[in-house]
RNA sequence: CGCGGUGUGGAGCAGCUAGGUAGCUCGUCGGGCUCAUAACCCGAAGGUCGUUGGUUCAAAUCCAGCCGCCGCAACCA
C-alpha cells in the first residue's frame, strides 16, 4: 500500500531583510500541518524557500557593496537558521537562484510565448531616472520615487505582457464556487475588485535591472517577480527541469498558505499561469491575517521588537510555535504583545500542561515509587475523561483538514484541562491514606497518564522539541508515541514507571519580563528611528530653478471631504487672486473645520489636475514626520492672503 | 450611492447559515484542596448582544435604515 501524498507550501520568502515574526507565522503553521500529516501516514512535501531576484536585491546589494548572489546568501543562512531555530522540519528549500529553477523559469516563460499567450507590448508608468525604475502610482510616496524621494517622469519601456483575460471566467468561478479559497469571505472582494472591473494583462519582464532570470529568446529582458517566484511551487517539484523527478507525484499541491498580502497574486494569477500551462489547480489556498503588535501593523522597526530569536532564546521555540498558533485564527489579523504571549504561555503551558505532567508524574513516585502495580478499579467518574480523551484524535483532524489550527489545539486543551479536575474529583492524595485503595489509586494515575499520552502525542506536530521531554517522563517510548496509539487507550504498559523530569515550561514572571522586553525595545527603537544614511537630498538647483515655484499664502475659506474618496480634502482657498480650489490628501489628518479660516502655503504655479473627478490647483504644503504624521504648514495670521513666499 | 468584513460582560473571542434559557479563554472577587511549576478545582459579580424600526407567539440570530471601526479598490499634486 503507497502512501497518499501530501504536498504543503509555503510562500518563497524575499530576502531583502532579515526574517520575523511574520514569516515564522506561516512557517510554523506550515510546518505543524506537515508534521501532523506525516504522522497520520501521508507521504509529505513541505516546501518553504527564498524569492531571490528583483530591483531592489540589487539595490541593496549595491548598497552593501557586494554582488547580489553574495547578499541574497547570507540572508537565507539567516532564514535557515531561524527555521532550524524554530525545529522548522521542511523537505525541501528552493532558491530561485538555483539553476534548475531559473532553467524551469526559461522553458515555462517560452513556453507561454509559444503559446500566444506572452505577447510584446509597451509598459508605461512613472519613471525614476536616479534609480532606473519604474513605479505604479499606488507605489509613488507623495507623487516621488518610493526609493529615493525624487521626482519621475512619465515614460514607456518594451516589456512582455501575460494575456489574463482568457482565464477570467474559469477564475471567477474557482473563487466563487470551490473551496480553493480560505477562507472565503475574501473571495468576494476579489472578484469585485479585479475581475468584474476586467483582468488587466500582467507585465511580466523588465529591462531595467539586470538581476533576474533571462528571457531566452529577447536578451534585454528579465523575468518579472511572477513567473518566477509562483513557478517555484512546480519547479521544486521538478517541472521542466531534472533536479527532481516528483511533479507527478506530488502536483497539485494540497495547500499554498499565505498572507493575505500576496492571496491576490495566488488567488489570481498563479491560477491564471496554471491554466495556461493546462496543468491542474491546487486544491487550497490557505489565507491568513497578519500578526500585529499592540494592535498596530508590524513594521520592519517593530520587526525587531518581536525578534524570533530573542523570543525563542527567552522562552523557547515550542513555546513561541505555540503562542503563535493558538493565537492564529485563519483569515483575521492576531495581535502580538509582550502581555499576551506570556498569559498564555503561563496558563495554558506552564499552569495546564506542564503542571498536569508534573503533578501526576509526581503522585506516582510518591505514592508507588515510580511504578504503577497492575491491579485496577474502574469508576463512573472516569467516563467523562476517557470519552473525551478516546474521541480527541478525530476532532483534531477535522480542524485540520480546515486548516485551523487554533481551534485543534484549543480541543487539547480541553481535554488537558479536563485532567486536571479529575485530580480534583478522584483526590488521590484522599486515596492513598488507605491501602485498600491502592487498584483505585493505580487507575486514576494510569488514567492520567494515558490522556498525558495521547494529548501530547497529538500535540507533537505543533511543539516537536518538548513533547518528547514529556513521553520521558510517562515512560513512553518515541516507538509508542504514534498516530495510531493516540487514538486508542491502555497504550502504556500497566506496570508503567515514570521519572520525573525537568520543568517543562517554566512559569515565566510577567511583570519583571515585560520589563525587560521593554528595555530590549528601547535599545533596538533608537537605532531604527535615525535612518542617517537614508536621507538623501535632492539634486542641488539653482536660485532660478527655486524661483519657478510659486509659493504664496492663501486662507482657508471652505473645505468639505471629497466623495468617493477616503483620503481627499476639497479646500477652497483666498489666494488674493480671486480664490481657488485645491484638491489635498489629507483626510486622514485634518477634519475640515481643522483648516477652515487657517493660513497655509500653498504651490501657485502648478498645473491642474483632477482628482477623483475633483480640478486642484495648487498644492497645500506639510510636512510629514517619520512616523508617517501629516502637519499642514499653517501660516502667521498677519500675512495677508496673495502673499508670496520666498 | 465602488467592494467586503466587523461591532456580544474589563480584555480577546464563539454563537448568527437551519430564530426559543447568552457561551469560552484571560482578568477581578469569594471559597475549596494540598499531588503539583504561588500551580489545580468550585462558586460569584459583571452584558440594553452598536443603534433605530420591522417580521414573529418568540430576534444576538431574519429584514430595512442609521452610526462606529477595519480591510480591499481607487486616490494622496
Amino acid at each position: 500500500m503507497s502512501k497518499k501524498p501530501f504536498y504543503i507550501t509555503t510562500p518563497i520568502y524575499y530576502p531583502s531583510g532579515n526574517p520575523h515574526i511574520g514569516h515564522c507565522y506561516t512557517t510554523v503553521a506550515c510546518d505543524s500541518i506537515a508534521r501532523y500529516r506525516r504522522m497520520q501516514g501521508y507521504d509529505v512535501m513541505f516546501l518553504t524557500g527564498t524569492d531571490e531576484h528583483g530591483l531592489k536585491i540589487e539595490q541593496k546589494a549595491a548598497e552593501k557593496g557586494v554582488t547580489p548572489q553574495a547578499y541574497v546568501d547570507e540572508i537565507v543562512e539567516i532564514f535557515k537558521k531561524l527555521w532550524s531555530y524554530m525545529n522548522i522540519d521542511y523537505d525541501r528549500y528552493i532558491r530561485t537562484t538555483d539553476d534548475y529553477h531559473v532553467q524551469s523559469v526559461q522553458t515555462i516563460f517560452k513556453a507561454l510565448y509559444d503559446k500566444g499567450y506572452i505577447y510584446k507590448g509597451e509598459y508605461s508608468g512613472k519613471y525614476c531616472t536616479p534609480c532606473e525604475s519604474f513605479w505604479t502610482d499606488s507605489q509613488l510616496i507623495d507623487g516621488k520615487c518610493p526609493e529615493c524621494n525624487r521626482d519621475v517622469v512619465e515614460a514607456k519601456e518594451e516589456a512582455y505582457f501575460f494575456k489574463m483575460s482568457p482565464f477570467a471566467e474559469r477564475i471567477e468561478k474557482l473563487l466563487l464556487e470551490t473551496d480553493f479559497l480560505q477562507p472565503k469571505t475574501r473571495a468576494v472582494e476579489l472578484v469585485n475588485n479585479f475581475i468584474k472591473p476586467g483582468l488587466e494583462d500582467l507585465c511580466v519582464s523588465r529591462t531595467t535591472f539586470k538581476w533576474g532570470v533571462p528571457v531566452t529568446f529577447d536578451d534585454k529582458h528579465v523575468v518579472y517577480v511572477w513567473i518566477d517566484a509562483l513557478s517555484n511551487y512546480i519547479t521544486a517539484l521538478g517541472y521542466e527541469n531534472n533536479a527532481y523527478s516528483d511533479f507527478d507525484k506530488y502536483w497539485p499541491a494540497d495547500t499554498h498558505m499565505v498572507a493575505k498580502d500576496i492571496m491576490r497574486f495566488h488567488a489570481i494569477i498563479w491560477p491564471a499561469m496554471l491554466m495556461a500551462l493546462e496543468l491542474p489547480l491546487p486544491k487550497h489556498l490557505a489565507v491568513h491575517g497578519w500578526i500585529t503588535f499592540n494592535g498596530q501593523k508590524m513594521s520592519k522597526s517593530l520587526g525587531n521588537v518581536v525578534d524570533p530569536f530573542v523570543l525563542g532564546e527567552r522562552y523557547g521555540c515550542d513555546a513561541i510555535r505555540y503562542h503563535i498558533l493558538r493565537e492564529m485564527a485563519l483569515g483575521s489579523d492576531s495581535s502580538f504583545s509582550n502581555e499576551i504571549m506570556i498569559n498564555r504561555i503561563n496558563s495554558d503551558l506552564a499552569n495546564d500542561l506542564g503542571n498536569l505532567v508534573s503533578r501526576t508524574v509526581a503522585m506516582v513516585i510518591k505514592y508507588f515509587d515510580g511504578t504503577l502495580p497492575t491491579d485496577r478499579q474502574a469508576d463512573a467518574i472516569d467516563d467523562e475523561l476517557l470519552s473525551m480523551a478516546s474521541s480527541l484524535r478525530s476532532k483534531v483532524d477535522e480542524f485540520i483538514d480546515l486548516t485551523q489550527l487554533s481551534n485543534a489545539l484549543a480541543e487539547i486543551f480541553k481535554v488537558i484541562s479536563r485532567a486536571n479536575k479529575y485530580i480534583d474529583e478522584t483526590a488521590p492524595w484522599v486515596l492513598a491514606k488507605d491501602e485498600a485503595n491502592k487498584a483505585r489509586l493505580a487507575t486514576v494515575l494510569y488514567n492520567l497518564l494515558e490522556v498525558v499520552r495521547i494529548s501530547t502525542t497529538l500535540l507533537y506536530p505543533f511543539m516537536p522539541s518538548t513533547m518528547p521531554k514529556v513521553w520521558e517522563q510517562i515512560g513512553l517510548s518515541a516507538d509508542n508515541a504514534t498516530y495510531d496509539n493516540a487514538g486508542s487507550f491502555n497504550v502504556l504498559p500497566a506496570d508503567v514507571t515514570v521519572c520525573k523530569g525537568d520543568v517543562l515550561f517554566p512559569r515565566i514572571d510577567a511583570e519583571k519580563e515585560i520589563e525587560e522586553l521593554n528595555a530590549i525595545i528601547s535599545a533596538n527603537l533608537p537605532k531604527e528611528e535615525v535612518p542617517a544614511e537614508e536621507i538623501v537630498l535632492e539634486p542641488e538647483i539653482s536660485i532660478e530653478d527655486f524661483a519657478k515655484v510659486e509659493l504664496r499664502v492663501g486662507k482657508v475659506t471652505a473645505c468639505e471631504k471629497v466623495k468617493k474618496s477616503s483620503k481627499l480634502l476639497c479646500l477652497q482657498v483666498d489666494d488674493g487672486m480671486g480664490g481657488r480650489q485645491i484638491v489635498s490628501g489629507i483626510a486622514k489628518w485634518y477634519k475640515p473645520d481643522d483648516l477652515i479660516g487657517k493660513k497655509v502655503q500653498f504651490v501657485a504655479n502648478l498645473k491642474p489636475v483632477k482628482l477623483c473627478g475633483v480640478e486642484s490647483n495648487g498644492m497645500i504644503c506639510a510636512a510629514e514626520t517619520t512616523d508617517g504624521d501629516v502637519k499642514v504648514i499653517f501660516v502667521d495670521d498677519s500675512l495677508p492672503a496673495g502673499s508670496k513666499i520666498r
